[in-house]
DNA sequence: GTTTTAAAAAGTGTCGACAATTATGGCGTT
DNA sequence: AACGCCATAATTGTCGACACTTTTTAAAAC
């Protein structure tokens, strides 16, 4: 499923299952963004012992989703537009050196694959109605395969594992369906091409570009809501 | 104490000892690379029940130090030349990013924090004696002076919190005094006045060539020993 | 002798209870 | 009425025991 992370494996253990029920619910603001975690009353919530549930926290934490001080408890992290232009920074780092390295080691095969997801991207936009997929699922499954296509694993963790978990939460929550879906993809064009010419320093640049195309994007809107 | 974590809070509970104690262990090799953790024998050893050791351990799957898999259980992760020169791609990525928001965002104070840090590395650079000093921990300050100062939550998370525990791991373990040290400290130098020149784009291209020196001199002593 | 199967041992996951710490609320004082 | 203090309640941290899985061992079949 697009949404599914690559690096997440099936979840086995009941604690397992119980994060990705809290991993959903805190994405989409079920449970309250800043809200505080109650561990009796999510471990009755969920049927489960407090052990279990702090298990499942625990792995929250690992992706920067909630945050715990000793002795005190954990709260959900604050969605705020700081944080958010934050971790555009930290992406347009990250993704960009991800790019660079996909465009030396991603396989001829990988990179069929990526021209045709994007051709099906270009027929759904087409349908017009489509325009919301390309956006949302389209746009990380883009981003996902470029990361995946470094094969670098420690990139691949940091972004799959932790830091899109936080970027699908802020999405969801202040609901960018930005209107730049057109020129996006046009710019993820570019992109694969720069990678199957094997030009590192090209695809770098230019996923940089794309990435702080989107930062300066939601800077713009701020700056006119003020 | 400059080997100590700028993100770590002061440990309070046995859990956050028991974290730091295993986290000096796998660092400097005592518990070994590779080696496989036996809950039982380790809550035995540190005289704590295994609840208290899997908190333990979950930090230590936080920072990327050991690896579980469900019903199976957890192994530290092992130092390969492969798994470093991949650090040193991400460090590139991310430290040249913070490097040019500690260029925007650097408070004057810490600009003359730095310099007079720098200043200092260099009185023990004089001594001779103290290179090794300069080398190991006074590196570290360095960079972790610069990622403090981008300013960036996110950046300083993952930086210090996580990917550098894994530095000092390979550093310990591959015994990397590399013969880099009076050039180190020209880069240094050089970097920190870009930051004071408030020049972004330069700082991070410095910080990056920093960086990509240490690893590809890296590279060229791997293939001088095959 | 090798492979398959089954039982036993060891290890991890989960549970409920107790201990230690922090938050709450009422009381008295200023 | 506002502030500080103490007792109580609630929450988090830790413990030991049990349930379920995986691994090991040994016997049985081929």
């Amino acid at each position: 499923m697009a949404l599914d992370n690559p690096t997440t494996q099936a979840a086995v253990t009941t604690a397992d299952k119980v994060f990705e029920q809290m991993l959903h619910a805190i994405v989409n603001g079920t449970i309250k963004a800043g809200s505080k975690i109650s561990e009796p009353e999510l471990a009755k919530n969920y049927q489960i012992s407090r052990s279990t549930l702090r298990e499942a926290l625990n792995r929250l934490e690992k992706c920067h989703l909630i945050e715990r001080k000793a002795n005190v408890g954990s709260r959900v992290v604050e969605c705020s537009i700081a944080g958010l232009l934050e971790i555009y920074v930290v992406r347009e780092a990250l993704e960009g050196m991800a790019c660079r390295q996909a465009a030396m080691n991603m396989t001829e095969d990988e990179i069929i694959e990526m021209r045709a997801m994007l051709k099906q991207h270009a027929s759904a936009k087409a349908l017009r109605d489509g325009i919301s997929y390309y956006q949302e699922e389209g746009d990380l499954d883009f981003h996902y395969k470029v990361i995946l296509g470094s094969h670098n694993q420690q990139l691949i963790n940091i972004l799959c594992g932790q830091l899109y978990h936080l970027v699908r939460m802020y999405r969801c929550q202040f609901g960018m369906n930005s209107p730049r879906a057109t020129k996006a993809f046009d710019e993820h064009s570019r992109i694969i091409e720069a990678i199957a010419d094997r030009d590192g320093e090209l695809a770098e640049m230019l996923m940089r570009r794309h990435i702080a195309a989107s930062r300066q994007n939601i800077e713009k809107k701020i700056a006119l809501q003020q």
